[in-house]
DNA sequence: GGACGAACGAGGGGCTCTCA
DNA sequence: TGAGAGCCCCTCGTTCGTCC
């Protein structure tokens, strides 16, 4: 009996300690999952901070999305004619000339910016009419005048003569500048050939375009009596074209300036003579392209 | 009064078609 | 292949009306 009851205790003691260890195995659980609960309602936390910032977000997008379709919106108008000064805007007028100058037809113009602007999702106030482009037509004509003649007026002119070629076609250009370095265009012009005597035949055809353009005035002519000085590359043909220019300029002068056979020599031929320079700049790039080819090559050898 | 639009006609240049 | 006719389009000029 006595030693059923110490088994029985044994027993009762080891089921103690089993059941001591397992209240301690839940404590320590227990104390792992409090510290995960801690830690998920943090991530939580830092989430719901996130979707926060980012709802904010969104609704920032939102409200500048709107305010460029807005913008947009107002922005489809292109303001052409100035309600204000009533009359189409200096930009405007500047396109009218650059589409006639393309053989755009007057009575076509406004419907061919309605178009492009229709390209570009854009709405013109107005477009102006076959007169209205006709009128700037005059405008053009009317400054293109003015500016010749004060040409004319000047002294002491330098011409700038280049050929070029492009697509099979020959093209001079003329250009002068006066003592102020103010520039003007002359022409510039299709040639058959890039003789010298085309060359000239070009120049003279400019000349009387001006003449023609300011009544009979002889405003070309007084501007080919202007020019003093010729500058233009070493090609031959602008060489012989500068002799030729300046035999031509000398029967010019002849009808231009009153009282010419009243001139001494030495007054006729300070009047004829005529500066003759040459531009370099292109012996220079010639040299700078051999130079360069021969730096690639030396590479090669160190 | 200034700026613009509509309409018209004259003149010229370019393109197409026909014919020898 | 070249010349000529016809057509179309464009430029230029003019007049008149409208709007601000």
């Amino acid at each position: 009996m006595k030693r059923q009851i110490e088994r029985m205790e044994r027993e009762l003691k080891e089921k103690e300690n089993v059941i001591q260890f397992m209240n301690t195995e839940q404590k320590i659980k227990d104390t792992d999952f409090s510290k995960s609960m801690h830690v998920a309602k943090e991530k939580l936390g830092k989430l719901e901070e996130s979707v926060n910032t980012l709802k904010a977000k969104n609704k920032d997008l939102e409200e500048e999305n709107d305010y460029v379709r807005n913008l947009i919106q107002d922005n489809n108008l292109l303001e052409l004619y100035d309600e204000t000064s009533n009359q189409f805007t200096a930009d405007t007028i500047e396109c009218v000339m650059n589409l006639q100058n393309n053989n755009i037809s007057a009575s076509k113009i406004g419907e061919v910016i309605r178009t492009v602007c229709s390209l570009c999702k854009r709405q013109p106030n107005r477009v102006p009419s076959a007169t209205t482009v006709n009128r700037i037509s005059d405008m053009k004509l009317s400054i293109a005048t003015k500016q010749v003649e004060d040409l004319s007026k000047k002294s002491n002119l330098t011409l700038y003569s280049d050929e070029t070629s492009k697509f099979g076609k020959s093209f001079e250009v003329f250009a002068v500048t006066d003592e102020d370095k103010n520039s003007y265009l002359l022409g510039l012009r299709e040639m058959n050939c890039k003789s010298s005597e085309t060359v000239l035949e070009t120049f003279k055809d400019i000349l009387q375009d001006f003449n023609d353009l300011c009544d009979g005035n002889d405003v070309g002519f007084k501007v080919l009596t202007a020019i003093k000085n010729t500058m233009s590359d070493r090609a031959s043909t602008e060489k012989k074209f500068q002799n030729l220019l300046e035999n031509y300029r000398t029967t010019i002068l002849t009808k231009i300036i009153d009282g010419w056979p009243m001139l001494t020599e030495e007054e006729r031929a300070a009047s004829s003579r005529m500066n003759n320079f040459f531009c370099s700049c292109i012996f220079l790039v010639n040299f700078a392209t051999v130079c360069g080819e021969g730096l690639k090559n030396l590479n090669r050898y160190i």
